[in-house]
DNA sequence: TTGAGGTAGTTGAAATTTCAATAAGTCGCT
DNA sequence: AGCGACTTATTGAAATTTCAACTACCTCAA
């Protein structure tokens, strides 16, 4: 009785090709993007921190939830953490609602690194990447980009400490 | 007389949606690549060294080679062939045409490594990713990142050693 | 044929990231 | 009130990656 399902089959062309061209394309452009902000003494990850903070209202944020939306490990977070408070750009302020909590805070100077930095970071972005492509592709890129965020389900990732 | 050229002003809504939308999704499809080949004992970066050999005539291929197709340094490489070769998966050949180099060979525990992890590293890019696009979407991905990458001059970059 | 400058690959140390364990606090239940 | 299970965040050690030399070899022009 012939196969049922068929699983795992060797991709097709135009699979690989979507991969290929996808995975090599994003290891050059973070290159690039970490390069350009190489510049300005930061790399991609942390300005990622910063800017995280600086869209929090009050510019603060729990950990775990900076951990979240910028998608690294809490260990990771604690780490890096240190080093960026030894740059004078966050600090961490006690939570009083739960003691077991604590709030990064973006300080003035980390403040002023933000908005020396957006604009940079902004045009290269766009340089690296967004003016290649024309509004409908930007268009497309961020509906593919959304649906196969949607099939990932993030709780089973947890985000990668491990938190089995 | 008003301004000529204009340039880093703020990403404009479609285009930071675009950027969040890929960036946040690239994240989190890293991860769980990573995950879905953790248990075959390998990371994602790691098997496609192996791959990238597989696919090589002869199973083999001068290290600065692979280490471009894998878009990694060379040191990084060095590095992890080290730890490959520990495992037995490869090896590493003299080069006869020059004598500075040498060849990563891909062993015949290897090539069984591959064989075997191969189908789950497919079904993996197809569950986390390309099963929720539609073959359009598909095409249309690829051409996105080809252009995107041709946009990125690979030389500046240089894969990222120090070379000047 | 030599020597200047470039290329291939490696190395050790420093920086970063992961992993596993731990401290401290919260929550719900009894 | 207190116990057990879970959550928050940190820590040190191990693994990985980057960075900056460094060795060996090749190339080519004078």
């Amino acid at each position: 009785m012939a196969s049922s399902v068929r699983r795992s089959a060797r991709l097709s062309p135009p699979e690989l090709g979507a991969w290929r061209s996808y995975i090599s394309t994003t290891r050059a452009l973070t290159t690039a993007l970490d390069l350009d902000l190489g510049e300005f003494g930061i790399s991609l990850a942390d300005f990622e921190l910063l800017e995280g903070l600086a869209n929090a209202p009050q510019s603060r944020m729990r950990m775990s939830e900076l951990a979240e939306i910028a998608l690294v490990s809490r260990s990771r977070l604690s780490h890096r953490m240190k080093v960026l408070e030894d740059q004078g750009w966050v600090a961490r302020a006690k939570c009083s609602e739960d003691k077991r909590g604590l709030f990064a805070v973006l300080t003035p100077k980390g403040k002023k690194l933000v908005t020396k930095i957006a604009p940079h970071y902004s045009e290269s972005i766009r340089m690296r990447m967004l003016e290649s492509l024309s509004a409908s592709e930007l268009a497309t890129l961020e509906k593919i980009f959304s649906k196969v965020r949607s099939g990932i389900s993030t709780d089973q990732l947890s985000l990668c400490d491990n938190e089995k």
